[in-house]
DNA sequence: TCATGTGGCCGTCAGGTACT
DNA sequence: AGTACCTGACGGCCACATGA
């Protein structure tokens, strides 16, 4: 079963209030412990000691468990009227949408737009230059890449390369000092990794290597066109150049895609863990209803 | 100490989908 | 139709754990 599959499972079984479960919590495969701590507001303990609190998951203050299913039946009777409402044009198309396999930020979203306790998968690109920008040297740089290891590298006009680190960024916000120099054959960065000035051609192209593995992250930088050679070597550094180009996007858009998968499948553990919960205390619920009911036939 | 297994992360490719 | 984007699959590398 894959994860949207496990999703759509899922789904089957959760009321609108278990969706108002938060996503900012850690990830969890089975909770340890529960506390009522609200009518509407339950803390479910993690493994690692954190909490979470989930919003009108369990009903616990309810006086009996013959409340839970009206919780279903409003439910089911707003899909109910979502689907009177539907023309039926629109019944095809949603039927292909349905059958296609949704993106993680889609999926997400949905389940925020359905309860606001979920957060947004925002567009992290936006986010990303606010913070760099935020941080990046007085001279105006041209090019901002992000390395695997988070560091962030600011290529200036004037052939400037600034290294700024994750903690750089988020913590205090001071460009890391020292960072900055111009244009070098080769120089170490953070202790770890290996800038190599890797231009072959007339294109910039820089790469990052770790000593250990040497492999290396390419990046490539545009050059102007006026730097190009003849129109057969400008060709072919203009077919490597989109190739490289067309690789970086393809390879922050996986690294993307793997985060925002990571994010995806802990919203799914954490939902486990409150309708996990959920049963164990319906379970319960109905076990105690029966005793007082078999008292009162004695 | 060394070989092996395992899990995590990464880059790349290919195919599907959304958008213009 | 062309392009951009998303994501599963694959293989490689690395760190760590484990047993011989």
């Amino acid at each position: 079963m894959d994860a949207s599959q496990l999703d759509s499972s899922l789904n089957e079984s959760v009321t609108d209030a278990e969706e108002d479960l938060s996503d900012t919590s850690p990830p969890a495969s089975t909770q340890e412990s529960v506390t009522a701590e609200s009518s509407d507001v339950t803390v479910v303990q993690l493994p690692n000691g954190q909490t979470v609190q989930v919003q009108g998951v369990i009903q616990a203050p309810q006086p009996s468990v013959i409340q839970s299913p009206q919780v279903q039946t409003v439910q089911i009777a707003a899909v109910a009227e979502l689907d009177d409402e539907e023309p039926a044009a629109d019944a095809q198309k949603r039927r292909e949408i349905l059958s296609r396999r949704p993106s993680y930020r889609k999926i997400l979203n949905e389940l925020s737009s359905d309860s606001p306790a979920v957060p947004k998968i925002e567009e992290e690109k936006a986010e990303d230059e606010v913070q760099v920008s935020s941080t990046a040297p007085a001279s105006v740089p041209t090019s901002i890449y992000q390395t695997s290891a988070g560091q962030y590298i600011t290529i200036s006009q004037g052939g400037t390369i600034q290294l700024a680190g994750p903690e750089t960024l988020q913590g205090a916000g001071v460009p890391q000092p020292g960072a900055a120099i111009s244009s070098p054959q080769q120089l170490f960065i953070q202790g770890r990794q290996v800038l190599i000035q890797a231009a072959t051609g007339d294109i910039p192209a820089y790469q990052l290597r770790s000593p250990n593995s040497g492999l290396a992250q390419s990046i490539v930088m545009a050059a102007s066109p006026s730097s190009m050679e003849s129109p057969s070597s400008q060709h072919a550094e203009e077919i490597t150049r989109k190739r490289e180009v067309r690789l970086m996007k393809n390879r922050e858009a996986a690294r993307e895609c793997r985060r925002k998968k990571k994010e995806y499948v802990k919203c799914l553990e954490n939902r486990v863990a409150v309708l996990e919960n959920q049963n164990k205390t319906l379970i319960e619920e109905l076990k105690a209803l029966k005793d007082i009911y078999c008292h009162k036939a004695e």
